[in-house]
Formats: structure tokens, C-alpha cells, sequence
DNA sequence: ACCTATTTGTCCGTATGTATG
DNA sequence: CCATACATACGGACAAATAGG
């Protein structure tokens, strides 16, 4: 993978780190269950702080764009053929939701299993 | 507003206080248009680093909760519009999707803890 | 118009923790 | 046990935008 980033840019090192991988899943070069090299490994490559690099897998992350774990790495998210792509949806939200609110995963679960019960 | 963070508890630093603000702003002790104090006096307050508390502020940004700029600081953006109405209609939607692929109340509350710490 | 202080934004460096293989 | 890789926190430095005198 080529990818380049201009630190002289006004824009910001880790939006163009982001931007790099986009293109790379744009292009196909990059497809879904591929791993993508690690954080360390670019910042070596592009000369930029580790923390650089991982502050952009993370904003891919958020965007669904990508798996992102601990020990493992990166990995292009798949587009998981099971049932539970939806329950996933709904956990996010839930969770985005219970955030707004100050709810604890305590309070969800109790709701969730009076809401079971019925 | 009395804030406070527990630094021994597994739940990340930012992410307490982040939680601090939303909870100031359901209970409605922070309201659309307030101004949240600054990160540098957030941070003396609750004695973690400057960078923790920008990082709170700048997710609570992205989840649209606050208006982030420079020179002027964090502004309450939104009302919280939704509150427990919402989680309760999430919490009956999920439990549905989950009954049709079988999942247990044990299934979602591993989900959501997961969903929670990221 | 100018200067200064404040405040967030970014980047780098270092250290430690945690999950994975 | 050990190496890898991400996660978090702290600290320092500088830049950029804003507000006020």
C-alpha cells in the first residue's frame, strides 16, 4: 500500500490517515476481512506518531468502517451474513442512547429482562 | 457541579467524564446554551490530565451533545431530547430482534457491556 | 487596530495496561 | 510465558480561534 500524508497540509494527520485506508477499501485493494498493517507499522511508514495512527483506525472504527481489537489489530469489517448484523444495530443504539441518559449496562439489563419476561 | 471520577474503575477516564456532563444535562442542571467549564478547570477539579477531559468533551461533540470551538469553549447544543421514553422503545426492539435469532437476555447484556466499554 | 489571555486542536513522547495469538 | 497490538493516561509543546481590554 502506498499511502502519503502532507504534514504541511491544514488538514489534520489523522484525518488523512483515514483518508489513506478509505481509498484503499474504495480502490478494493483493501477488501472486507483483510487486515490492515499495523498502527505501528504506518507510523513508521508515513513518519508520524504512533497515537496519530491510531486515533484514525479509531475514527474508522466508529464509523463501522473497520474491526478494531486489542492484541489483534485492524480488520475490514465484514458485512456479517448472520441474523445478527441488526442486533448489533440496536445494541449500538441502545447503548448511544442509555450514554444520553446517564444509564449504567446494570439498568439495561434489568430492562431488558422485564421487557424478556413478558 | 460536583463531578467525580473513579481512577481504579475499569471504565476508561474519558468516558466517566463524559458521563458526568450527560448526567448534568438529563437531570437538566446543565441546560441548551449553558457553557460547560473549561477542560483545564475540569481537569483540576477531578485531577485527571487536560488531554482526558477534551477527549470526553470533543465525543460528547461527536454525538452532538455540545458545540466544541476554540477561544470560546463547550456550549450545550441540545436539550436531551428523548430520554427514557426512547430507551424503553429501544430495549422492546432489541429484545424482539433478539427472540428471533434465539438470543438470551445473557446474549444482549454481554453485547452491551462490550458496546459500552468501547 | 493591537495586544493579551483563554480555550480548544493537534502532534509528539513516554509509560503502563489489557487482550490476543 | 512471551511477543504483538491496541487502549488509555499523563505530560509537553505549539498552533489557531475567540473574547476582552
Amino acid at each position: 500500500m502506498l499511502w502519503q500524508v502532507d504534514p504541511t497540509s491544514s488538514t489534520a494527520l489523522h484525518v488523512q490517515v483515514a483518508a489513506c485506508v478509505r481509498r484503499e477499501m474504495a480502490s478494493g485493494r483493501l477488501a472486507k476481512g483483510d487486515r490492515l498493517p499495523s498502527a505501528k507499522e504506518v507510523a513508521a511508514v508515513l513518519d508520524v506518531n504512533l497515537h496519530t495512527v491510531l486515533r484514525a483506525y479509531q475514527s474508522l472504527r466508529d464509523e463501522g468502517l473497520i474491526d478494531l481489537r486489542r492484541g489483534r489489530g485492524a480488520v475490514v469489517s465484514t458485512s456479517d451474513p448472520g441474523g445478527d448484523a441488526r442486533l448489533r444495530t440496536l445494541v449500538a443504539e441502545l447503548v448511544a442512547a442509555a450514554r444520553l441518559v446517564g444509564a449504567t449496562p446494570a439498568d439495561l439489563t434489568r430492562l431488558i429482562e422485564s421487557e424478556f419476561q413478558r
